[in-house]
DNA sequence: TCTTGTTCGTACCGATCAGTACAGAAAGGC
DNA sequence: GCCTTTCTGTACTGATCGGTACGAACAAGA
């Protein structure tokens, strides 16, 4: 028997999909095996670390996405309103509008935070820093655009957690609307 | 041996801790065993269901403890402006500047919400509707009134996701002005 | 003091956990 | 064709899981 699996990286989003359900804890070995399809041999031969090297690839490759697909463009955009807009845009799809749980978010408020403590900040503020970069040269000040960027940020995660609490997407879809508005308003 | 705790309702706030600091299927009965002092025998005495009873009764006790607390106030005050401010305050302190977890938000994101579904779902609905309420008394459109009750609770526990991720209470306290001031402020 | 019912610790159950060991099957260089 | 490397399934380890059984320790009423 063998290569069912060519490549390492093929397997990192069926392992993310059972991170974002089960959390760190409760994504057994035998749930990875059964949503990768993959025996322990295989597993441990991608991820000698174990579950813990397995979430840390997953979390630099959530972290990867980001930098390229939402983090880069609000760095680099030439019309900062535009990328700013686009990032709603980009965040709602990415988290199916609420109904899809934020990993980064989700392990944050674990007991595996101490863990991954240091890819857990660097992602949050990696966003806030290039969400207040792009809203200070849209026109903010300096200072508002650094409470902005908290606020939106922070406004994202809690939008995936009321969504998800009260089972309706639309409260998402919602507050994004709203922190949009905040974010493109009286520049 | 017998009776080194007089009641069931005295273990609750430590059942709670722990719930908070490993999650549902993180805390372990040897961990809520160590953390109450008390063996399995009295655990199981207390709560014959279990850890699902366990947690539904904290569930419970929070539920009951908000509604004295933060939303019968809003629903019942005669100054819904200054009942408003003192929800803020009232959150900051509950939730230790982001310190400490909101229970009912880290397991909506868990995979124990289905289980908690519906008083995940009882818990935000009672406090965006107690909100929505006493921002419409404040003199806001019931509408915009609705939508900044849900942008204020969803902020909150995103903010406590921030501030726990990146380490720093500070951000939890700056995002909680910047809401209250949109709840207060051009009425 | 004797009984009765409550409270509690401990030993135990089967199931499952993360992780290891290892043999064997496919693929690729020669 | 062979031989090495790369993969993969299976069987296993010791530990721990949630939950049960049960007897001993105590308190209160008589």
């Amino acid at each position: 028997m063998a290569r069912t699996v060519a490549e390492r990286s093929d397997v990192l989003p069926l392992l993310a999909e059972v991170f974002r359900e089960h959390g760190y804890e409760g994504a057994s070995l035998s749930l990875i095996s059964k949503a990768t399809g993959l025996g322990k041999g295989s597993l441990y031969h991608f991820f000698p670390g174990g579950k813990e090297e397995m979430a840390t690839a997953v979390l630099a490759e959530i972290d990867d996405w980001f930098d390229t697909n939402v983090f880069r463009p609000l760095r680099q955009a030439d019309d900062p309103r535009a990328a700013v807009a686009t990032m709603f845009a980009t965040t709602a799809t990415y988290f199916r509008s609420g109904r899809r749980v934020c990993l980064v978010g989700a392990l944050s408020l674990s007991d595996a935070r101490d863990r991954f403590a240091g890819r857990l900040r660097d992602y949050f503020a990696c966003w806030v820093a290039a969400l207040a970069g792009a809203l200070a040269r849209a026109g903010h000040d300096p200072e508002v655009a650094a409470a902005l960027a908290e606020e939106a940020v922070g406004g994202i995660q809690g939008a995936v957690v009321l969504a998800r609490a009260l089972d309706r997407p639309e409260v998402f879809e919602r507050i994004l609307v709203g922190l949009r508005a905040r974010c493109l308003g009286n520049v």
